[in-house]
DNA sequence: CCGGGAGGCT
DNA sequence: AGCCTCC
């Protein structure tokens, strides 16, 4: 789970961190002190901090990578199941620190999760007269289940360093220090319970935005954590510290800034801007743009920006987007728990494969670990009324045949579909241009898949010569005359069964509930003298969601370990919360803003299922 | 722009 | 169906 980052950076490279070799670590942890390489195909995917002393670094090609250091262990990870069923666990461990359920994955190795309604619960029992001898609570039900802590001090690194502001300037500004606080030490206890459980470090970035906790998780990088302190808003004579922060960065660097993007606005920034068109030298190194560079080019606005990204299929408001990002604003939510994936896919790539007899061959390989993947993915084994299951790995390769009729889908995949990379031919001067281009076919998937009496392999089979082989026929008309670099199979488009919502399982739902008496004893107060009581949603006389883009608490981010979130707003927050703005709940199940009111109608609707 | 994914948008 | 982004 730790984050790595090389000191030299390739100019287009996006971090990877070392999680698969800590993977490998923790199955041989005498791998630990040896320079450990991971390979998939001809590259170096990753690699540990020993490999890296060394010079290593990812995306590295393993003959260069031999050469330097021929006694580097490396190890081959192109089967990705291992890493899963690890990411899976470690997600599993931190989503049980969630009250709200908001955590969210990106790849198998980073996790957000807004703590907003955690730190809010603890900053009202804080006492502040004691703060030295303060007590986090990790359970509203539990009062004796968490840790004490010194709530004076932020734990782990800051950024600044030093806080070149001691006093703070307001009382928002007070309060916005005592959450991140609490949140650097919830984040630190939950990093030496993930070390302690589970045998994983972490990097872990705290701030109020999934934006900001990102970025600056990674300052400093393994086994540790980074606080974004206030000021978080400027005033006379000292810039905010997100400014300061986000302005340092590439603008390639920023996430959702992608290659593309940073591309246009480069050429845009230096194009326009004739100061900085002198100093470019063609051909030598990749002129660097800082964020602070865009940020104050000329004419530096959404609108401009939208003009410099449009194109063919650019999504729209992606120039106001971008604008937000590097002014440091990001108020997109932490995802909610989804225990369905929205696709499954398996794909190999290929140096060669150009015959029809090698396809059949590839596509019933790709067909069956699909299948077995589905098993895994989108099982649910029902131990009568216990909590529920996946399947592991094992119990999904015995399910040739009889598996227990214990066994439910969560979900049915309604479409399958098949993608190749085809190579480009030769150039006339016998060059070969580079192309990552795909192309893919879909088609309904076959509801035999779904059978569980028949064995994985039948399954495959029957599935490559009636879906997939029509499918590569439509991509791939002629027999010959083509050369795959790559092939994918891919089930999407999951419609859940009966007793399944997408966000959790139907007990897990109760328990969340269950776990919230309070904050249900509030709706059912409000519930008196409201209408509601039986009937409808958020329809009649609703609130809507005024101020909802003002005040929606934003995620203070644990980067890689987890983000927890709390309110980032300017002003109205945290003042009174009882009677300043009207309520709007976030509903712990689904996510949906629902006014309170109509919040146990909304949850009764989620407990008796559809 | 390497590798095996996954998700979101148009 | 394709493109872009993230790891």
């Amino acid at each position: 789970m730790d984050t790595c980052k090389k000191v030299l950076e390739r100019k287009d490279g996006r971090d990877y961190d070392c999680f698969y070799a800590s993977v490998f670590e923790a199955e041989n942890p005498a791998l630990k002190s040896l320079p450990l390489a991971v390979q998939q195909k001809q590259i170096i995917v990753t690699c540990n901090y020993e490999a890296r002393k060394r010079g290593f670094h990812k995306l590295q090609l393993i003959r260069e990578a031999k050469i330097m250091c021929p006694e580097v262990v490396i190890v081959l990870a192109e089967d990705l199941t291992r890493f899963r069923d690890a990411s899976k666990a470690l997600y599993n461990f931190l989503k049980d620190f969630s009250w709200n359920g908001r955590v969210e994955k990106l790849g198998f190795d980073e996790v957000w999760m807004d703590v907003t309604d955690i730190i809010d619960y603890n900053l009202d029992l804080l006492n502040g007269n004691d703060l030295l001898n303060s007590f986090f609570h990790l359970s509203k039900d539990d009062p004796t289940l968490g840790f004490g802590f010194d709530g004076s001090k932020y734990i782990g690194h800051t950024y600044p360093a030093v806080a070149e502001r001691t006093q703070p300037q307001d009382s928002a500004e007070d309060v916005l220090c005592m959450r991140l606080r609490l949140g650097s030490h919830l984040a630190q206890h939950i990093r030496h319970q993930l070390e302690e459980r589970k045998g994983y470090t972490a990097t872990v970035g705290i701030s109020t935005s999934k934006l900001l906790s990102k970025l600056v998780g990674s300052v400093n990088k393994p086994k540790a954590q980074t606080t974004l302190v206030p000021p978080y808003v400027s005033s006379e004579g000292l810039e905010s510290s997100v400014t300061t922060f986000i302005d340092s960065h590439d603008v390639g660097k920023i996430p959702g800034i992608g290659f593309k993007a940073a591309h246009k606005i480069r050429e845009h920034v230096l194009h326009r801007d004739p100061d900085f068109d002198a100093g470019l030298t063609y051909g030598g190194m990749k002129e660097k743009v800082t964020v602070r560079d865009v940020r104050l080019s000329t004419s530096m606005s959404a609108e401009s920006l939208e003009k410099v990204l449009a194109g063919p299929g650019s999504p729209h408001g992606l120039g106001y987007r971008v604008w937000c990002l590097i002014n440091g604003l990001d108020d997109s939510e932490v995802g909610q728990v989804r225990s369905v994936p929205k696709q499954i896919s398996i794909e190999d790539s290929y140096i060669r494969l150009d015959t029809v007899d090698e396809v059949l061959k590839e596509l019933r390989m790709l067909a069956k670990n699909l299948i077995k993947r589905m098993r895994l993915d989108l099982l649910e084994t029902d131990d009568d009324g216990g909590e529920s299951s996946f399947m592991n790995e094992s119990e999904a390769d015995q399910a040739d045949g009889r598996i227990s009729n214990r066994k439910r889908w969560l979900a049915h995949p309604k479409t399958l579909r098949l993608t190749t990379r085809p190579r480009p031919p030769l150039n006339p001067d016998g060059t070969r241009t580079r192309t990552f281009s795909r192309v893919s076919r879909s088609a309904p998937l076959p509801g035999f898949v779904s059978n569980l009496q028949e064995s994985v392999d039948a399954l495959a089979a029957k599935l490559v010569t009636e879906a997939l082989v029509p499918l590569f026929k439509k991509l791939h008309p002629e027999k010959s005359g083509w050369n795959l670099s790559l092939v994918n199979v891919a089930v999407t488009n999951m419609a859940d069964t009966a007793s399944d919502k997408k966000s959790a399982t139907g007990r897990d739902i109760a328990r969340m509930f269950s776990r919230q008496e309070d904050v249900l004893k509030e709706w059912r107060s409000e519930d008196r003298d409201a209408s509601s009581g039986t009937g409808g949603g958020p329809s009649s006389n609703s609130v809507e969601l005024v101020n909802r883009g003002v005040f929606a608490d934003a995620p203070v981010g644990f980067e890689d370990g987890m983000k927890p979130q709390h309110s980032m707003a300017a002003d109205e927050d945290w003042g009174d919360e009882e009677n300043s703005v009207e309520q709007i709940s976030t509903c712990q199940a689904c996510g949906s803003a629902v006014p309170s009111f109509a919040m146990p109608a909304h949850q009764r609707y989620h407990l008796l299922g559809d």
